[in-house]
DNA sequence: GTATTGACTTGGACCTGGTCCATCGTAGGA
DNA sequence: TCCTACGATGGACCAGGTCCAAGTCAATAC
């Protein structure tokens, strides 16, 4: 079982069939689906589940902490499962593939007081864009 | 009149009542206004002007490079006039409230090439986060 | 094993932000 | 001043997402 439907489990999260598809369908690195992928992902392990209850699941999980959400291009929203291990993103301008990247610095620590206009900052989210290896 | 109308011109961009008051809308200085509040902000001087219009507009000012489009929350674009000088965003997570900043550091030269996956990095987008004054 | 119950799921209506298109209007050149 | 290509209009349409009342079921208690 994976590490994600483990520690839900340890959360006392009610277990359904449903949550636990749109958990396994989430498992893994560099996955970065919108909900309708996720969705079709999970339409095809259990055909009745519905939209609605896939935007429910991914609304909790989101707020468990357990996946973030990703806005990369202004149109659907992707998640992310990677959450547990701090990261920031890597885009294709053409196709849109994403990879997860570790820059290296504390980004945080770049921004001066005179730039903070009162704010009590508490973090940072970096997307790099570029053109992947396949579209060039 | 302002810089950007001044510069649009000097482009041979076409002027009509509808271009300049999108553009004298978003004159200034931390000013990130979604497409509708451009449209209520334009409707204010120009009563008949078109939320198609707008879109376009806005579409034009971007592609021509004038205007740059942010999206800090997944829901509307918002636009920014900044776009001529290089900047990142502060957000609160609370009101939404956007100021823009420029940390110190080169965070392009912060992506070590084992963390490229081959892509042709080109640029980076920074979205700090915080609590605001007014909202602490 | 059964009863209970509150949490979960469902499908469909609905909402927001955005795009498209046929038609009308007009800026700017001749 | 006239022409015409480009811009503006509004209304239909679309995608992504939210909401809700009704039905279902996981987990607990017995």
């Amino acid at each position: 079982m994976s590490d994600l439907l483990e520690r839900l489990r340890g959360r006392g999260w009610r277990m359904t069939a449903q949550r636990r598809v749109v958990a396994e369908v989430l498992d893994g690195e560099h996955i970065h689906l919108t909900a309708d992928e996720v969705l079709a992902r999970a339409t095809t392990r259990l055909p009745e589940i519905s939209r609605a209850t896939v935007y429910n699941t991914l609304g909790e999980l989101v707020s468990l902490g357990e996946v973030t959400e990703v806005t990369t291009d202004g149109r659907a929203k992707r998640y992310d499962p990677n959450a547990h291990r701090p990261h920031h993103h890597l885009v294709c301008s053409r196709c849109g593939a994403i990879r997860d990247v570790h820059p290296d610095g504390d980004p945080l620590a770049d921004l001066p007081a005179s730039e903070r206009f009162g704010f009590a900052v508490s973090g940072v989210e970096m997307t790099y864009r570029g053109v992947c290896p396949d579209c060039a």
